[in-house]
DNA sequence: TATGATTAACATGTCAGACCTCTTACCACT
DNA sequence: AGTGGTAAGAGGTCTGACATGTTAATCATA
């Protein structure tokens, strides 16, 4: 048994608004009411608000000018990866699938970084393959072990831009990771990839690793498109 | 002859802590000063500097947790696309060659992006091409029009995820794109490929555009590569 | 001596209220 | 029609007080 902590001020009022933007209350390119009535209505002071405003409008979804009125942004249009996650969790948009979305980018991406990892550290990745314990068969601990073995690799990956950008994917990757992993086949299929991979990186082979890292990720692409329809 | 307005309390503190994480002055993993001190320290008031450390916490650089010192994070870990262009601009960090990094991972994703935008809106693209007018030959006006292009492509293509990351992408793309561009051979190189774009576009030729971008973003990271050292 | 409880110091979080600066619409004057 | 001034409404910042969370030190008890 655990207990939430409650929401403090600030918090309240960025979920709030942002539910608000999402459910159409404030929709793109309309304005916000005043940041007095604004604070008013959602019972926290102005300089509270203020921080709640400033964060969202660093992740995307708010244009803030002194003088006028704080505007929506189109955050499909000018959103960010910081956008991607609520977006993507909200149900007032006709959701695009995107956990193929998701892997479809992977299979762009993962091949070269994976590739690079390998070049860069293929014993520590071998080590953490090892250390793989996926047991308890949880669709959660899947989605943790698949997140930390891609940000590790990224991690090693020349490229620092890999890193960065899949940090950008975290809580998405999360949350589709936990459906992805609640199909059985998904889960063995992963299994499978990781000790393919376990063998490339202890023979150093980065072309039959890149290659397995394209297959696999086209394969999870192509299975999720086969079993979406049931989630 | 044109004149910036002075910067904001808020505006100033962040960029005077972005500079101070960026210099070494506060490390990754080191604690910043209290807030009462910090705003003391910058010459503003504590709810000004919250605002702008709430941006700052939003962007990846700190961790702020309540009864406990902000913590500068591991930004290069930790960090997000947001992270991306100040490290890129910084000269505090031996600065890995951004512009073929971007290059690299261009090459991974415009190819399918430009596909799909082909598929869904060639005419349009087409008539964006069209439009073109690069005659002054001005760095700044190709980098703005292929960051357009890009933009573009990346907005008609099926997959929303593609215009959310390159949106992450845009400063380090102006910033970047000005120096590549210096090149003249960059410039002409560019130009035949967008002519060479709008005939795809007219004949809707979904797997020549898909090549013709793999070849040219590579063209472009090998062109790079070679006079990257000159830059 | 070891453990648990309490307290104090220091940190961030929020509140209330006043004043400052920017934008825009409207009006008056040339 | 163009320009300048004013007022209203918006966001930006300041001052100062209080609330809540963390952690280390101290005290009490077994």
């Amino acid at each position: 048994m655990s207990f939430t902590p409650p929401q403090k001020p600030a918090e309240y009022a960025e979920s709030e608004l942002l539910n608000a933007i999402l459910d159409g209350t404030f929709p793109i390119n309309s304005s916000l009411p005043s940041e007095r009535d604004l604070a008013d209505q959602l019972g926290v002071t102005r300089p509270t608000l203020r921080e709640a405003l400033q964060r969202l409008a660093r992740d995307g979804w708010l244009d803030i000018q002194q003088g006028k009125s704080t505007r929506v942004r189109d955050y499909w249009q000018e959103g960010s990866l910081a956008t991607l996650s609520a977006l993507a969790a909200s149900p007032h948009h006709q959701s695009p699938d995107f956990v193929a979305y998701l892997l479809e980018i992977r299979l762009l991406l993962a091949p070269t970084y994976t590739r690079q990892a390998l070049e860069a550290a293929s014993s520590q990745i071998a080590a953490f393959l090892k250390g793989a314990d996926l047991r308890s068969g949880e669709p959660a601990a899947f989605a943790a072990f698949d997140w930390e073995l891609h940000h590790k690799l990224t991690g090693y990956a020349r490229n620092p831009i890999f890193q960065l950008l899949l940090n950008g994917f975290e809580e998405l990757y999360a949350q589709m990771g936990r459906t992805y992993f609640s199909f059985e086949e998904c889960r063995s299929e992963s299994q499978k990839f990781y000790r393919r991979l376990l063998e490339c990186a202890e023979s150093c082979d980065l072309d039959r690793a890149e290659n397995l890292l394209r297959q696999t990720m086209r394969g999870s692409l192509d299975l999720w498109l086969r079993l979406g329809g049931q989630a």
